[in-house]
DNA sequence: CATTAGCACTCGCGCGTTAAGAGTGCTAAC
DNA sequence: GTTAGCACTCTTAACGCGCGAGTGCTAATG
């Protein structure tokens, strides 16, 4: 078990680097009005911190750096809360001004939270487990050309221009709709494409002619898997980062935030509450080098959608961590009021 | 005016920068086989060429690279045409295989236009003078919320959520959808937000109760100015460039990127044909290293749109100018078939 | 006995020097 | 007009050196 005066000491340490990026040496602690402590008493108290691997050196000679273990530390045991009235009260005024867009306010949220923090930040739309169709359209805009329209009771809408075969007669494109918009409406968007190979495909054979031909159409534009969104802001704030002054990294970086998928997957996985992942603990060898905070919010009553930051392991997390659990519940209760909003 | 062996020497000169990045020297030049004359001929011939103004030198004792100059020269005088059979395949199996959004075709040759130069391309979407209006709809979502759908003849679809007003009531809202339909459709979109003025408003006045609150919902949700749309692909592309091995360029690249307006209006004022602008003939500050290659393609019968590539001075200037043309060609090609499908 | 002052030692970093290499410009010969 | 030769210039990488920051250890101190 650590003591007293090395938690001071360790503290001291990786707040000094997280704000300067520099190793920090044994004098520049003891100068700290807060410690009472000479060099020497710190240069051994560091050793030992060094042995039990919370600290490293990046040469033999030189100051000490945080280990990832050191941060883990930091993270699980060092952290007070922090206040952060300026940033709440930035975070609501745009958040709650108002909005009408599920996207639009995630994408907003996502930009704040990278302006804030000059990190990366991502954010996974809610799955939309919950919304439920209201109404499908078609539209037929030239003999063989149509557009199908699906709106949600959130006021999400969907849409895919389609060409209509010329088998299909337009009398029958209407009674479709019609079949679809009696039997699916209320039906969370989820279930769709579950519910139209059960209920409605046979449904249909009875009513319509050529039903094979259309089968395949209808599938496609309403029922298609529609992958969980991806909405990332201040892709270049990680320039700032001293870290980044090797171009190498910044080319591996974007090169892996290119793949969505993987990062999705990443983000997926976290429960409810705070998680934070640093350096080695990342299961992605692209980010490595890199922490990941994430958090999730709530979208009415059970769908999550998760944010999160990207930043190097030296990150503040103190503020971050607030931070995120700030954004996490204005964007949980604004969502809250607009989902209610569609009741 | 130049001599043949000067003309010879410029082109040799340029065309293995281009591709290598590094001054070339009088030795390499004359070691090529095309290129008849002693490493001191073509010593002396390289010193009239920088007085001239075509060549440079980067300190003085190196080898020539091409002044801004020399690469304008190269580009008016001494490109011959390439044949990219194998590209322009590429392309045309991506653009035509069947596509029914226009926004979709848009964005995958920017991606192929990036992925096939290793630069990054830059599409501004054709301004969309001449698509019609086809229907406008409401659904009302819940007493208080609803989402205004705007189509196209040619299958755009734009919508948005917007709460309702107590004072308005659902019939009121239907009587206005049913006029703006009445008297909107086959508008030409690009007209509507006058229309509405002139046309729409008064008489919109003496059906309905309460007009005045409705008209800014109205006149928001449907005809406020859509800017245009601006499409990027291989943002990080250019990180492969040896020339981007300076953190701070790729700063004050990234952060010119993120201007899209500036961008847009750049590429807005290209005529017809294809455009090179090198260096500081680019009227931005931020773009004076680099060159900027447009091309503008057409949607139906005159809506005009811009492909372009922006990349290091140094650029593949043959490759490019070929690729663009053939891009150019094949985006015309394509989305004349596609609009004259809504026709 | 924990703490601290002192000191030798270790590295990294910046700097000037040096040598190699690439390339030029000029002159003189072909 | 063309080219070979050569002195000269400049970049680059390598090397050595001294400085400063920082450490680890030892011995003195309260």
């Amino acid at each position: 078990m650590l003591t007293e005066r090395q938690l001071l000491i360790l503290q001291v340490i990786i707040d000094d680097f997280i704000e300067t990026a520099h190793p920090v040496g044994s004098r520049a602690i003891s100068k700290k009005n807060n410690v009472p402590y000479s060099a020497a008493t710190i240069r051994n108290e560091m050793a030992d911190l060094e042995d039990l691997g919370y600290l490293e050196k990046t040469h033999s000679s030189s100051g000490r750096i945080p280990s990832e273990k050191g941060y883990r530390y930091y993270v699980d045991h060092l952290i007070a809360p922090i206040s952060l009235k300026n940033d709440v009260k930035i975070i609501k005024n745009i958040i709650q001004d108002g909005f009408f867009e599920l996207e639009q306010v995630v994408q907003m949220s996502a930009e704040v939270l990278s302006e804030l923090t000059n990190y990366t930040s991502i954010i996974l739309g809610p799955e939309l487990l919950e919304t439920k169709l209201k109404q499908i359209q078609i539209i037929t805009l030239s003999d063989h050309t149509a557009v199908a329209i699906l709106v949600t009771n959130t006021g999400h809408v969907e849409h895919r221009s389609f060409s209509v075969p010329a088998e299909i007669n337009p009398s029958d494109l209407e009674k479709m709709v019609n079949i679809l918009n009696d039997r699916l409406f209320g039906v969370p968007i989820i279930r769709l494409p579950e519910m139209f190979k059960t209920e409605i495909a046979s449904l249909m054979k009875q009513y319509m002619n050529d039903f094979e031909k259309s089968y395949d159409y209808l599938q496609a534009v309403f029922f298609s898997e529609n992958p969980v969104k991806l909405y990332v802001g201040g892709k270049s704030n990680i320039l700032m980062q001293p870290e980044f002054n090797d171009v190498e990294k910044i080319r591996s970086f974007y090169s892996m935030m290119e793949k969505e998928d993987e990062i999705a997957s990443l983000l997926k996985s976290s429960d409810n509450g705070i998680k934070v992942t640093i350096g080695h603990e990342n299961e992605i060898d692209a980010i490595k080098d890199f922490s990941l905070i994430t958090a999730s919010y709530q979208l009415g009553e059970g769908q999550l959608g998760t944010i999160a930051l990207l930043g190097p392991t030296r990150m503040e997390y103190r503020k971050v961590i607030s931070l995120l659990k700030g954004l996490s519940n204005e964007m949980t209760d604004a969502l809250y009021l607009w989902y209610k909003s569609y009741e």
